[in-house]
DNA sequence: TAGTGCTAGTCTCTTTTTGATACCAACAAT
DNA sequence: ATTGTTGGTATCAAAAAGAGACTAGCACTA
């Protein structure tokens, strides 16, 4: 089924077939390199919630840097995501929103971060099996 | 509908509420931090069409250094996504395929994959835009 | 009025991650 | 005897990420 689905996209001639997974070709990769950082998916995560501010963003995920905060923010907003959005409050404050091609993503992306909830516990049983043989 | 999604999710009382965010405590953080990388989905999207031999997947993929792809072919492995089997011909021959796990895990993934392929105009029509403005 | 804190960042330095290249041993074919 | 193939590892350079100090303008406080 899951198979279907590839070979569906294959047979339609759309890229990535084996012959164009080079970068620069594939429309997949281009598009996955970004939002498959590590700070990405955690912020559209967020933001699919509701609009934030830059400083309640770095309270609500307390381990990323300001500079990592900024420079996936500016990344998300490129590739047109998000949305920022400057009011001239004193001190200034600034407004992050999902934008419809970010909840367009994040449609399909919601559904993977709810199988890793729900499969967390077999991953990590994965990971302690591996431990324990050979290869530890 | 998609804040639906993550309502019904908070609500559930799963972890990843915005007091649990850091990492150790989030499953999805775990789950995802391993699956985000430039590689994995793209090894997953291949070993989810056949089972693949390293040298195969090293063809396959042309700009991935044989480091890289040892490394996350482990980390997938370890995560309990892919098997490794070697078989013992001369030289010997290693063969990856996919687990259940990872069938399971690909089925929402590749409907991102999709997203990607379908949405790559847009995206880089806003990656225009917003380079032609004004922090290009 | 001097001190402290808030805002959203930037700048610099260090550490971690990734990429490029060379190398391995055993066997097959030329 | 040289070359090619297998699936890697070892080493070093380059790129990315993390930690912390620093900025400016204003508000509040002592």
């Amino acid at each position: 089924m899951v198979i279907h689905l590839m070979e569906k996209r294959m047979l339609a001639g759309q890229e990535c077939d084996t012959q164009t997974w080079d970068m620069g070709n594939c429309p997949v990769r281009d598009v996955l390199d970004r939002i498959a950082g590590k700070w990405s998916t955690l912020l559209l995560e967020a933001l699919a919630h509701k609009p934030y501010r830059f400083g309640e963003l770095r309270r609500l995920v307390p381990d990323i840097s300001q500079r990592m905060l900024t420079q996936t923010l500016r990344d998300l907003q490129r590739d047109g995501y998000i949305e920022r959005e400057v009011f001239p409050t004193k001190p200034p404050s600034v407004e992050y929103r999902m934008t419809e091609l970010g909840r367009s993503l994040f449609e399909p992306l919601s559904k993977v971060l709810l199988w890793a909830g729900e499969n967390h516990a077999s991953v990590k049983a994965a990971r302690v099996k591996f431990d324990d043989s050979d290869l530890g």
